[in-house]
DNA sequence: ATGGTTGGGGTCCAA
């Protein structure tokens, strides 16, 4: 057995902060990255950077402007697919096969400020986007397929995902009702979040803070919205996850910062 | 209670 690093970060544009994801693959040394928020065409990624760094297997579903996913490996991917959910070509999935499991990259619709789906289309979109997906993978997949699922899923579900839990009730991210449809989604395929695997519920843990603080770091109001949960199979095969809050320092930092996992996969 | 910042594309939308 050996072991596997997956990493994820919402990057936040991927061309505008390519040297820091450069350095972050240098540093870190993740097997596999998963992107969100790439924000360029698939004919504007830089992927030949990221092979010259180590990266040559890639699986990038891009766009103009807005959203974007994509995988970056040092192992081979299989078995490439994108799903479009609510009918919408906004490239918010991709998935591979990897050292033996499936991997799915997501970016969920952040929802719009409103929490109400009767007032705000964006908040509406973003809950048939967590009904569709819930659905996808209760029609297609199973508990007991090595899978993992990774992203930046636009939900704080614990009351110490937030810096405020009852500041944050109203708050899009952190309602009670997409809280609900997350615990639909994870439920359905006893996915395991496997940051929380090794934190205990009762501790902090944010992975992104808002660009508008004044002090990001001093106020520390930030959010845990990007995870990583696996299905049964790879659960006792877990050795450590981490969410590397020094990269929100960093010289034009993305928002969001990288949340890892280590597992151990047959050599 | 309000407005605060960032990125991409193009003189505004999304987060």
């Amino acid at each position: 057995m050996t072991s596997l690093t997956v990493a994820t970060w919402n990057i936040n544009s991927v061309r505008l902060r390519l040297e820091s994801v450069l350095r972050f693959l240098s540093e870190a040394a993740p097997d596999v990255l998963c992107l969100q928020e790439i924000k360029t065409e698939d004919a504007n990624f830089p992927g030949a950077a990221f092979t010259q760094a180590g990266y040559p297997y890639q699986a990038v579903k891009g766009m103009k402007a807005y959203n974007g996913v994509a995988i970056l490996s040092r192992l081979p991917l299989t078995r490439t697919h994108t799903l479009e959910v609510c009918a919408r070509q906004d490239s918010r999935h991709i998935a591979a096969e990897v050292a033996g499991f499936e991997l799915h990259n997501l970016y969920v619709p952040a929802g719009g400020d409103i929490p109400d789906p009767e007032q705000n289309e964006k908040f509406a979109h973003k809950l048939r986007f967590l009904d569709e997906v819930t659905d996808w993978f209760a029609r297609n997949r199973s508990a007991d397929h090595p899978m993992m699922l990774v992203g930046d899923l636009n939900i704080a579900p614990l009351e110490q995902d937030v810096w405020s839990h009852k500041k944050l009730l109203d708050v899009v991210s952190h309602t009670p009702i997409e809280v609900a449809r997350m615990a639909a989604w994870q439920n359905g395929l006893s996915w395991v979040d496997a940051v929380r695997h090794f934190v205990p519920a009762d501790q902090k843990l944010y992975s992104w803070w808002s660009y508008r603080a004044k002090d990001w770091d001093l106020a520390d109001k930030g959010r845990r919205l990007d995870h990583i949960w696996v299905t049964p199979p790879l659960k006792d095969r877990l050795h450590g996850a981490d969410i590397l809050r020094p990269w929100r320092g960093i010289e034009k930092a993305s928002d969001h910062v990288p949340v890892l996992v280590r597992l151990t996969v047959p050599a």
